[in-house]
DNA sequence: GCATGATAAATGAC
DNA sequence: GTCATTTATCATGC
């Protein structure tokens, strides 16, 4: 997958939404194109809140225990 | 005048024409036919914005509300937007290309 | 068979 | 009106 992308995922677990400059700046780092992006990160909010319950309803630790899922 | 017209007849919210459910909650994303998807494209090629008489008329020939030909309007210029980015993106990369 | 990216309806901020 | 989203659906590789 996109290892840049993940990354800053889980750097912004509180906020998983980059602006148009981090998008592009994102993009820039792992050979994709602004709508790629937007498309990767529209799909994992979705796929999170699908795939892995969370009863506080918070992206953090929603990205955490997604990460956990993926990684381990 | 078609605008009281407008208010009586396709009815954005008077009559639930999918499901009886009262209080609902998000519509449920539901694909359109290609006839529909043809007549609106027809439509979007005479002009990319729609006037209030043509929506009417629209909305009422495909079974679709005013609210719904409206989106779709704009659904469907930002689609515009975005294919003509992209080819002029492709257009940029083919000359860098040709220039190295 | 499902995971993943992309696209098509629908909403809401501004 | 635009524009970034959300959501369901489509397409495809494995």
């Amino acid at each position: 997958m996109s290892k840049p992308l993940k990354r800053w995922l889980y750097r912004h677990k509180d906020k998983p939404y980059p602006s148009r400059a981090e998008k592009q700046s994102l993009a820039a780092g792992s050979n994709m194109t602004l709508t790629q992006v937007s498309n990767w990160f529209a799909n994992v909010r979705r796929r999170l809140k699908n795939t892995v319950p969370c009863p506080d309803g918070s992206w953090s630790t929603r990205i955490r225990r997604y990460n956990d899922y993926v990684e381990g | 005048l078609s605008f009281f017209l407008s208010l009586l007849l396709p009815g954005d919210h008077l009559f639930d024409s999918q499901g009886s459910h009262e209080t609902k909650g998000r519509k449920k994303r539901k694909p359109y036919t290609r006839y529909q998807t043809m007549v609106l494209e027809n439509e979007f090629l005479n002009s990319s914005y729609i006037t209030r008489q043509k929506r009417w008329e629209i909305s009422c020939k495909l079974q679709l509300t005013e609210r719904q030909v409206k989106v779709w309007f704009q659904n469907r210029r930002m689609k515009r937007k975005k294919l003509n980015e992209r080819a002029k993106a492709r257009l940029r990369e083919d000359q860098e290309n040709k220039d190295q």
